[in-house]
DNA sequence: GTGAAAGCGCTAACAG
DNA sequence: CTGTTAGCGCTTTCAC
């Protein structure tokens, strides 16, 4: 346990139930050859003294299972909450566990929180990190800075603390969005994107698929905003006036586009009669609003699955795998 | 690390490096009294040999601070996911860390999984149990079901498993939303309920205050349904059928509540304008939705604190704190 | 600046 | 059935 200074040992349990610490051991653990009134006799003595095992102790002479730390910056945003739940079930594939560290927007209370973790955990799973999260993790703390613990990146630009990147297949997904759009007779697309650095992919992925398929595009169909619902609420306000005449929107993720079906329900728009949305992540919630949302679906299994062979990988050999890419598959409900 | 049989110690390294075993711990930890040269020498042996060192034994020599095993039902389901993002916030507070256990319906896989988890954790925190989830737990394998680590449960019922509970003021919740619907002229109000057993509170809570009121009440105007979105469209589809002068609809939670709106949406019936709606928990997808839901909102915040002070007394005392309570708190929105 | 000793709390392998 | 002897891998004294 907690190591905490005082803290009865199995030596005291010994010394109170006038036993060795092996029969304190075999008592504790229910294990064969001790008679029953010894047994009860230690175990007794245990509870008088408010005996717990330290598990540090356990683990060294047991042998301890590999445990991932798991980085995110708000675990109500179902995204990540996804993510997570995909990671935890992953990696107990493996035996492995999941220490969460829900990092929030207080970049002390984050820096401590990540201090808190790393002497905890083997290895480390970094998503969503805004511009600057991962230069919160103390690298000059890590060993001197030479030797970091194993970390990979879910979709996220290279850094140098960084091991492994489990990239997404932008380019393929938005493709594939616009390309339905343009099937189904949409030509005004326009964009909501993100304000964030990472989001940087999928924005030239838009502009690019457009400028191939030879469909109109300009600045102001185009809007940034926080990778909020909130951000895709006051996008679409911005949109519509800037570009009136637009009969589709790719939005950056679904929490932004329920952001924006609720924006458009305000300005009564109606979707998809009057323009289409696609989102992207494949969350659950896109499945609770109204019009259901038609999203390129991320498989958080895959995802999370290639983290876990990267770690694993690094774990073992040091060296990281050959990156891995997870596709984004378009997923046609109603809004579009 | 993970503990891997055969991984290099801190001894390989100084034989490697030809050195003393404390001047590798001095060179890796960035420790004085070392000259660059043999800190160099040290860091590229320990390189060479993939060295990672060793948590559990860090741990016993350091002192490892508590960490909480957190276990869930379905991490992608939103209540679970902000309990976990207020717990993990919570525990930072006090340095502790969470382990996250994603159980799932499997159940030999959740047994699993909490066997991985339970070397791992000197505390407990269940919510959102299903009838046997507790039972799960090997009792038996904890210190001979004697002492077990100890456990508190959010919002369930008694269990020998369970050292603490955190209650949830159900009644005063349901209160205030029966009064809030009467206030606004609602007399005929059915209930979505839970068929899970720890959803009686409420149901009872329902019953009791319509009675106190003299409003009508029948077994047709309440559904049980599971705890799922899709629970909450079809228990609509039966209350519609069984008792359509329904003015108002109690629903057990946010999420079903998700499946209610889209269920009337379906059978064209307005919001609140015909039927008022109410759900419970507060979550942040009761915004999302159309119209934005009115709902008991569950301090998640405080639900945390009540748990990790509780576990901080079992842990420093053994003896659980008086049973805590919180409340539910009437948000309303646009659907009552 | 570096090395040698001691011990964290526990369990596994032998003795008796 | 119970006790004794060795470590697990690391850091912290303390010598040199």
């Amino acid at each position: 346990m907690a190591t905490t200074p005082g803290a009865a040992t199995i030596l005291d349990v010994a010394r109170e139930a006038g036993v060795s610490r092996q029969t304190v051991t075999r008592a504790l653990n229910g294990m064969a050859d001790i008679s029953d009134a010894t047994r009860e006799r230690v175990l007794e003595a245990a509870r008088r003294l408010h005996y717990r095992p330290n598990r540090a102790a356990q683990a060294l002479v047991r042998g301890s299972g590999v445990a991932v730390g798991f980085l995110v910056e708000n675990l109500s945003n179902p995204y990540y909450s996804e993510m997570a739940s995909a990671l935890t079930r992953t990696a107990a594939e493996r035996g492995w566990n999941v220490v969460l560290c829900d990092l929030g927007d207080d970049e002390a209370g984050s820096r401590s929180r990540i201090e808190a973790l790393l002497p905890r955990v083997d290895a480390l799973v970094l998503t969503g990190c805004r511009e600057g999260t991962v230069g919160l993790i103390p690298l000059e703390d890590l060993r001197g800075g030479l030797l970091g613990i194993p970390t990979v990146m879910l979709d996220g630009t290279p850094h140098p603390a960084v091991d492994a990147l489990v990239e997404v297949d932008h380019a393929g997904g938005v493709r594939a969005a616009v390309d339905h759009l343009v099937a189904h007779g949409r030509r005004r697309i326009g964009l909501v994107a993100s304000d964030q650095l990472p989001g940087a992919p999928r924005h030239a992925a838009y502009r690019d698929r457009l400028d191939a398929l030879g469909l109109h595009r300009d600045a102001r169909s185009e809007v940034a905003a926080p990778e909020t619902y909130r951000g895709g609420t006051d996008a679409v306000e911005l949109l519509l006036t800037a570009a009136p005449d637009l009969d589709a929107v790719l939005v950056y993720n679904d929490v932004m586009a329920a952001g924006v079906l609720k924006g458009l329900a305000r300005r009564g728009v109606a979707v998809p009669d009057q323009v289409a949305v696609i989102g992207c992540d494949g969350l659950e919630i896109g499945g609770l609003l109204s019009p259901e949302l038609t999203t390129l679906d991320l498989d958080k299994t895959a995802f999370a699955r290639h983290a876990v062979d990267a770690l694993d990988a690094l774990l073992r050999t040091g060296r990281p795998p050959a990156t891995a890419r997870v596709p984004l598959t378009l997923t046609v409900r109603a809004s579009a």
